[in-house]
DNA sequence: CTCCTGTCTAGATGATTATCTAATCAGCCG
DNA sequence: CGGCTGATTAGATAATCATCTAGACAGGAG
């Protein structure tokens, strides 16, 4: 076992690549991968997770810290939206003990970005 | 009648602006916005619709050109489709004599990107 | 006016999703 | 070990969504 940080399987989601979408048209393919992340975005409760994760000073940020707060939704339901986020490549996680601790996957952020770049 | 080009409702969705998403912590008014968007985002057949929309040569295209053709769905569905990119804010629509012409709504676009430039 | 073509709306249906409660798993500590 | 806390999974349910067919509406042409 090589890997340092991998931990809650993390499905490689690794995406062609990174000219806006008004340079050329998107192929069928290309444009599942890319809908799964923005539709992760897609959803209120998600995206400021995902703001959370990436503001976090460290750079990560415990589940702890996301779970009850002002989210008014139960653990489980914060839990499950992690869960869409990381299936989709925009975080990863990895346990540390009793904790576990989410990241943001910036590399596909920002395809994302330069994706609406225009 | 003073505006030129607006047909088609398009519910003037004007989002707070324009810090990335790590900057500061989304508050929940604005993720609703956003998330609005990007959901819109999150389906292989519009991203590819708006693909198609923002690199249209003369700045908008035809909707005669974007039905029945490698979309391998039908002429409603295209429509549907175009609707929830328009109620996002993410495109707009005119029409002039018989057919209808697409144009994105730029400003919308870079906000996204600059909320995902970590 | 009448037909024809392009686009949209209406309504129905099957699939997906967000959320909950209950239960399970992982690691720590006495 | 046995119990405790943090986090995830399982299963159920109500809501939303993608898609279709059928029908309506807009505008041009005969």
């Amino acid at each position: 076992m090589s890997k340092r940080l991998v931990v809650l399987d993390t499905p490689a989601n690794q995406v062609a690549c990174c000219p806006p979408i008004a340079e050329a048209s998107l192929d069928a393919a290309q444009a599942t991968d890319l809908a799964r992340m923005f539709k992760a975005l897609g959803d209120p409760i998600r995206l400021r997770l995902l703001s959370r994760i990436t503001s976090a000073p460290e750079g990560e940020i415990c589940v702890c810290d996301l779970t009850g707060e002002d989210f008014d939704v139960t653990g489980p339901t914060i839990s499950h939206h992690l869960k869409t986020l990381r299936e989709a490549g925009l975080i990863e996680g990895e346990r540390r003990g009793t904790w576990v601790y989410y990241r943001p996957v910036v590399a596909n952020l920002r395809q994302l970005a330069a994706l609406l770049a225009i």
